[in-house]
DNA sequence: ACAAACGTAAACTGATCGGTATACAGTCGG
DNA sequence: CCGACTGTATACCGATCAGTTTACGTTTGT
């Protein structure tokens, strides 16, 4: 891979690590890897990031933040997570949730900072179909909102496993729609 | 730990990589550790499994095939696939879903022979889903039975993330319950 | 009893890893 | 012009890993 020299450092170090730490798996990537390609030596790496671990900390922190703030009706930014996703398993770099793929990776210690971060992540997503079902008057949000989670989670994980499957996201569509109108919502 | 001295040679070594393998992730477990658990040296155990890699593969083929094979009506199976994960998900060593954390730690190469195990344990998983679903007359058993897959991986996940929660199990076969009477099925 | 086969224990190989230290080049304010 | 700073290139460290080899019991068939 040729190296990346635009923008600052910290920012071409983060996104050298997005890249390698998503495509190719965290254990996978050694730190030489990451100097290199981030254009930049180790030292400087270590300067910017103490650890390995503060880096892939950065990265998931990095991931989650891109949560798309929209104006939009609740019902359609809901229903617009499965659109999301469609679009997601149809990139070609697509490979699972990065999450899930660090928890699956370093959760054999279940202390670990990662973990805890990754659960984090998770939990806010719950609180924001939640928040956006209250809003609808859903008749009971919190369950409702996990039912949500468990679509998008599960085809997540079955486009990754099979592939990049593009039907995960259109069978999760369809089986959202039912379970929001028997939750209470009116859909269109 | 102390090692495991009962049973055949191949199946201590199995036992042990299985619990270890499964409590700890594939990376994290050397092949010394492995043989001290099973309490045979390391050359006995390249005798039985020439490769690290060959035992990954014993490992997931091994935790494929405890498909309980029941007599039971195609509907009570289904949903006592719930039941089986609310199970799983108070059980203290829970840990998600072996293949897909499999999948997670050494997918990061496409090619990798445990990626192509895992795909067809899920493939044939879908299939089990469907040919029940074909049975009971859904109206679509091949998207049906990819929405239980769906909220069956999804409840895996959400439960592993958030450290083994039982109401993942119990959302999801409500939603299940939803989904199933929605393509046609008489349930109860 | 004896030799071949099988097992263990443990050292070793070569490679890779995260992280550190050294030596050197360029830059910039005073 | 200089000295502090910043970054690079690279060698190095200790640890760990998969896999091999060596040396030494122990069992087993005959």
């Amino acid at each position: 891979m040729q190296p990346n020299i635009s923008g600052t450092v910290s920012e071409r170090i983060l996104l050298a690590a997005d890249k390698l730490f998503y495509s190719k798996g965290i254990q996978a990537v050694g730190v030489d890897e990451l100097a290199s390609a981030a254009a930049i030596s180790k030292r400087t790496l270590y300067k910017h990031y103490p650890s390995k671990n503060d880096l892939i900390i950065a990265y998931l922190q990095r991931r989650a933040s891109r949560a798309a703030v929209s104006d939009e009706p609740s019902l359609k930014q809901i229903l617009g997570v499965f659109d999301a996703l469609e679009l997601a398993f149809r990139h070609r770099n697509f490979r699972g949730c990065p999450f899930v793929n660090a928890a699956a990776e370093l959760g054999g210690d279940r202390l670990h900072p990662v973990v805890a971060v990754v659960k984090s992540i998770k939990l806010g997503r719950h609180a924001w179909f939640e928040e956006r079902l209250r809003d609808l008057g859903a008749s009971d949000p919190s369950v409702l909102a996990y039912q949500m989670m468990l679509l998008v989670e599960g085809a997540i994980t079955n486009s990754m496993v099979r592939g990049s499957d593009p039907q995960a996201a259109v069978a999760a569509r369809q089986a959202a729609r039912l379970l929001l109108r028997a939750g209470g919502l009116k859909l269109d």
